[in-house]
RNA sequence: GCGGGCGUGAUGGAAUGGUAGACAUACCAGACUUAAAAUCUGUUGGGGCGUAGCCCCGUGUGGGUUCGAGUCCCACCGCCCGCACCA
């Protein structure tokens, strides 16, 4: 009997496929088009079973779209730019483009066994140039229509590398090689003015109908409109040109509880205070200290300086509030500058305990509640509470009805105005570093800041460059920066910062439409594959990414890049979650002397002494087994390979490895213990990646495909299983020797059950077709074990089974193509399976005659009933109360009430 | 700190507001075998009783809506993701 070999016939498909060119996607108007594009990777250089999964889950959907008719694209590229090639050449000598197209070349290697529906023919990488000159083309247009302008903002700056850092290099305040304090520091950067986009970005969402709720929910929050106050406080005794504080306010109805003014260390006011007063210098210094995440500065303790400038409070002249400069204010949202209302905000309310500031409330939870609070009162805006000091609306409203009457009353007065407010910020593209797409202007002394030229696009990174300091290697390059200007000829020098990598992300969803175009893209492509019909990524994208190529789609429409029809270039938007696998790790009593001997004493004597995590363990390195202890609440121990020998492995009794376990944990000198932490994230530090090359070479890329596929909902986390790939490789085995068995079957062959066989097929079609439409691949795969089943028992004729596992490896096609084309091409199919229309379940074959009924009384199922499937309301009712255990539990009363849900329920109310 | 999400047997998980635990793993038992591997079959949420059966409890915790809640609402606990220079 032949047996199941992937290793030949998953190389034997891949080169049909790639013979007859079935993936590359043409334009053409015989067919709809679906583009399905997953989030490109980064080429680190080795692909790792998250990308598995992610390229799979879109191969299902583009062969599943190619068995239903579409011409698909379904494309593949490199984010190529980006800091972890600089630091290689860095860490280890070499230069980054080597190291990046080495890595490309690796990856696509590694990926290529897969048997991925991809059309390499539009592979690229965004460290080519062809591609990254094409961006600099759209920056130029962008810079022409005002969507790009230059600005000072804040950099993390380590003052002993003397260079900027980006976030993740900021470990607890301090650079990660240097170990210096971070500093912020001003520098002028380029920005592109996506805030403009701020209402429409807002508003589009609600169009995007197959995007998860949470993605938009958290779009908009980060968006993050809101409807204010901005008003101003006349100054006492400030220095000349700050006689008023404009502050932006979102609680204007709480400015009776105004307690202090608090301003940003940024704020023009503070740096003018800065100058002049060594105090405030030395404050503001130590507030500028730390990264600029917002994290950073929302988490670290909240400090304040007093100015001893005073401010008026609108409303009553002789009210007199402080200022003060507090590290937990932003110079980027709103003025700058707000008013303290420590009744109502917590950070507030600390502040003020810390300064002895008063704490005022303006309104309360009932009209005779406390006003001394322990901690500040906020309620959601929608809940009404008792106004003690409103001065706009009625006494009892919502926080949402004062706020309204709050703006409308001061700006009958005078006293400010109703602002909209978006907390979107522009987006910071300048980055100083090399490995990124040179930004194409020039710096002249006579002309300026000019555009380069678009004639002399691509400006290429210069090859010659040194990593021996830290720091920009182009701001040290010999000859690179220098250049003609553009506009007057002069001698000038270009801009040596680079793009942010999110640029180059947020458009190469476009560029594959017309890869090779000597125009960023080509209007007909891009009207014909545009939108991408399912995108495909981590929801770890689900703000920056997302939204900067949502930004992006407008700015190439304005700029007549795309059409208006591609503005919002995802239709649908999946994102899945990870894979993950247990850790091991290496415990020992390190300084204690070791425990001995057995029995519960024992026990307390290693609860009690200083176990320590020595190291972790390759998946390699440990066995496990299940604990033959029953009470413990530990079902699976581990112990080193190492220390078993040949025979304990090899034993199915896990005795021997038992007691190793026991031996090596109380017995041996070291007091060693392997813990296993169940299901974390793949990381390299903690040794728990597994590798999808060994898994294809194991046991093929089918079985890795299948498993990653049949775990666990898409959408969340996988647990990577040894056990869990030997069960897809056995069960794509028992397939294969479903096919072998059927074939040797007599052709003329009458059986029993055909009609059973078939209906289970036609059930199988529908419930996968669902399943793979809605992203349910886990509960369409559990249908394909049942159906398998199922088939396997049959005693069907010849004809029927024939047919049963021909459909079953078109349902599995998707999944598994390689295993699938093999049993299509063993039973006789014509062409290729992955060509072969999708099959299509017969709706006569799907309903039942007669449906078994649960019924409950009072919610509680008692009984159950099979009736037939059209039985009128009344007489299933009928039957229900005759049932005996319904008759039992009602005891002699009569029914208050009886619902019938046809086809599904009865229940009883007693 | 702020924003978003998730939580179901030993494990991964299934379940348009309608029989909780499909399917798979693990374990246990059986068949085949000299034996093992492989393969196949079966059992398995917890507790109880008068054990062909029946009853009680059970979807992180506590409340609520409903004839009926894993599913909807509120509060809490735990874990995960994002926070603008990681990609």
């Amino acid at each position: 009997m032949p047996r199941y070999t992937p290793a030949e016939i998953e190389a034997r498909w891949q080169q049909a496929w790639e013979k007859d060119e079935v993936f590359n996607a043409v334009r053409a108007a015989d067919k709809p088009k679906y583009y399905v594009l997953e989030m490109f990777p980064y080429p680190s250089g080795r692909i790792h079973m998250g990308h598995v999964r992610n390229y799979t889950m879109g191969d299902v959907i583009a062969r599943y779209k190619i068995a239903t008719g579409h011409n698909v694209l379904h494309p593949m590229g490199w984010d190529a730019f980006g800091m972890p090639a600089e630091n290689a050449a860095m860490a280890i000598g070499g230069h980054p483009k080597d190291w990046t197209y080495g890595n490309i070349d690796d990856m696509r290697g590694q990926m290529k066994p897969l048997g991925l529906s991809i059309d390499w023919s539009r592979e690229f990488a965004t460290c080519d140039p062809a591609y990254y000159g094409q961006q600099q083309a759209l920056f130029l247009d962008f810079l022409d229509e005002g969507l790009v302008y230059r600005k000072n903002a804040v950099v993390n700056w380590d003052p002993v590398d003397m260079t900027v850092l980006a976030n993740e290099q900021v470990e607890a305040g301090r650079g990660w090689r240097s170990g210096a304090l971070v500093e912020r520091r001003e520098l002028t950067q380029w920005f592109f003015k996506i805030s403009d986009h701020s209402e429409e970005l807002l508003a589009a969402l609600d169009t995007l109908d197959n995007w998860p709720a949470k993605v938009k929910l958290m779009q908009a929050n980060w968006i993050g409109k809101s409807r204010g106050l901005q008003f101003a406080f006349s100054t006492i005794d400030a220095p000349e040109g700050h006689d008023r504080i404009e502050v932006y306010t979102t609680r204007p109805d709480t400015l009776m509880g105004a307690s202090f003014v608090g301003i940003s260390p940024d704020h023009p006011l503070a740096k003018m205070l800065e100058r002049e007063n060594e105090d405030v210098a030395a404050f503001c210094a130590e507030c500028r200290k730390g990264g600029t995440t917002e994290e950073a500065i929302e988490t670290a303790e909240k400090l304040g300086f007093d100015t001893g400038i005073r401010v008026r409070h609108p409303f009553d002249t002789a009210h007199e509030l402080p200022v003060y400069i507090a590290n937990f204010i932003l110079m980027d949202y709103g003025t700058g500058a707000i008013f303290g209302c420590p009744a109502h905000d917590q950070r507030d309310f600390e502040f003020a305990t810390k300064y002895e500031l008063p704490i005022i409330s303006t309104y309360l939870p009932s009209e005779d509640a406390n006003e001394v609070l322990e901690e500040a009162y906020v309620p959601a805006k929608s809940d009404k509470v008792f106004y003690n000091r409103g001065f706009a609306g009625d006494a009892w409203q919502t926080g949402e009805e004062a706020i309204n009457a709050a703006v409308d009353f001061c700006e009958q007065n005078g006293v400010g105005q109703g602002v909209t407010k978006y907390r979107l910020r522009d987006w910071g593209l300048s980055r100083q570093r090399y490995w990124g797409c040179p930004i194409p202007v020039v710096h002249c002394d006579a002309c300026g800041v000019v555009p380069e030229k678009k004639e002399n696009l691509p400006i290429e990174l210069p090859y010659d460059v040194d990593f021996g300091t830290p720091g920009n290697p182009l701001d040290r390059h010999p000859t690179w920066r220098d250049c003609a200007c553009p506009s007057c000829g002069a001698p000038a020098k270009r801009e040596t910062d680079t793009m942010d990598t999110f640029v180059d992300s947020s458009w190469y969803f476009a560029r594959f439409t017309a890869p090779r175009a000597e125009t960023p893209t080509n209007m007909e492509d891009a009207k014909y594959w545009m939108n991408v019909d399912q995108y495909i990524g981590g929801i770890e994208h689900a703000i920056l990414h997302l939204l900067y190529s949502r930004f992006f789609a407008r700015a190439m429409q304005i700029t007549g890049h795309l059409p208006e029809s591609a503005i919002e270039p995802f239709d649908a938007l999946f994102t899945q979650g990870m894979v993950t696998h247990e850790i091991y790790e290496l415990w020992e009593n390190t300084a204690a002397p070791p425990v001995v001997g057995d029995g519960p004493e024992a026990e307390e004597q290693l609860k009690s002494k200083a176990m320590r995590r020595l190291n972790y363990l390759h998946p390699e390195e440990v066995i496990e087994f299940p604990n033959p202890n029953k009470h413990s609440h530990t079902n699976v121990l581990a112990v080193l390979k190492s220390s078993a020998d040949e025979e304990a492995i090899g034993s199915s009794d896990h005795k021997n490895l038992y007691e190793l376990y026991v031996r090596e944990r109380k017995f041996s000198g070291k007091n060693r213990e392997v813990i296993i932490i169940p299901s974390a994230k793949m990381s390299k530090s903690k040794k728990n990646v597994v590798d999808p090359l060994h898994i294809i070479s194991n046991y093929g890329a089918d079985t890795a495909r299948w498993f990653v596929l049949s775990d666990s909902p898409p959408e969340r986390d996988v647990e990577w299983t040894a056990s869990g790939a030997d069960a897809a490789f056995k069960h794509l085995t028992r397939v294969w020797n479903i096919c072998d068995r059927i074939g040797e079957m007599d052709k003329d062959a009458k059986g029993q059950g055909d009609d059973d066989l078939l209906r289970a097929m036609h059930k199988t079609i529908h419930d996968v077709t669902m399943g793979v439409e809605s992203f349910g691949f886990n509960a369409a795969i559990a249908k394909l074990y049942a159906f398998t089943a199922t088939l396997q028992k049959s005693k069907a004729g010849y004809a029927a089974q024939r047919e049963a596992i021909m459909t079953l490896a078109q349902l599995m096609s998707p999944m598994t193509p390689h295993l699938a084309e093999d049993i299509w091409a063993h039973q006789g199919g014509t062409g290729l399976i992955v060509t072969a229309p999708w099959p299509k379940a017969d709706e006569a074959m799907l309903v039942d005659d007669t449906v078994t009924l649960p019924i409950q009384v009072n919610g509680k199922r008692r009984a159950e009933i099979q009736v037939p499937a059209d039985m009128p309301k009344e007489d299933v009712e009928k039957i229900a109360l005759a049932h005996e255990a319904v008759v039992r539990s009602l005891d002699g009363a009569a029914p208050k009430k009886v619902i019938v849900v046809p086809g599904r329920i009865v229940n009883v109310v007693a």
